[in-house]
DNA sequence: TAATAAATCTAGAAACATTCTAAAATGTGA
DNA sequence: TCACATTTTAGAATGTTTCTAGATTTATTA
């Protein structure tokens, strides 16, 4: 566990939103100024293996990350452009029996609208 | 409907594979073999547009195209590297109902390994 | 058919996110 | 402290996708 590496946790932790690698980069650098990308992107790599975050890809192709391992669902609104958690009950046995397969992990990307989007529409 | 946009029909129609982007170019050189590279990007974000074919991003970050627009489940095989296509029945209801949204289009992804592949083992 | 306009295509340059590389810095155990 | 392994840094390299400018094709009208 490096200065670099608690930076980087110290960011994904410190709210709820699901940042890119470069907005990463940009918190970690107000911490620690000299922190290069490569750390990032590294670090980024070494904890998810470590399963203590997940990464996470946009439609548009673009990582973001979780720092949250447990797999769950995520709702892109498409009014304020917000990624929201969520999870299914008995999900994995749902989709087990759909797939015919044996589920390692799961990745549900939504495309909607959220309840506070809706409700102020 | 030009040429070019045919030779990519008819790519991503000649078999189940999910293709990339590199792929499709490739293939559509072998029918036009002056084809460019924009000329594939720009006809497969046309045709999604259209709802012709849809495009899924994997959990590496490449895209690849999908011959159908129908939302529906994938399963990466994590032993043959196959990408196989299944439908939940009732799923835009039930996750609505858990993500409390209106859903727009869903994609979700599963690791695992597929039927054929534990058969084999 | 000829002239014109609009849309599409091509080739290569540019942009972007990510990975690689080599050297410098840091941490660890004897 | 010394040697060794690990991590970091900065910038170059890579791979995918988009942009650009000019050429080609298609459609329209006379």
């Amino acid at each position: 566990m490096t200065r670099q590496r608690a930076a980087i946790l110290q960011v994904l932790r410190s709210d709820k939103c699901h940042h890119t690698a470069e907005e990463i980069f940009d918190l970690a650098k107000e911490i620690l100024p000299t922190i290069s990308r490569a750390t990032v992107y590294n670090n980024l790599k070494a904890l998810e293996d470590e399963m203590l975050i997940r990464r996470i890809v946009t439609e548009e192709g673009g990582a973001r990350y979780d720092s949250s391992y447990i797999p769950h669902g995520h709702l892109f609104c498409s009014e304020c452009g917000g990624i929201f958690d969520f999870t299914i009950p008995e999900f994995h046995k749902a989709i087990e029996g759909a797939a015919d397969c044996v589920v390692d992990s799961y990745e549900l990307k939504i495309r909607g609208v959220c309840s506070a989007c809706r409700k102020n529409a």
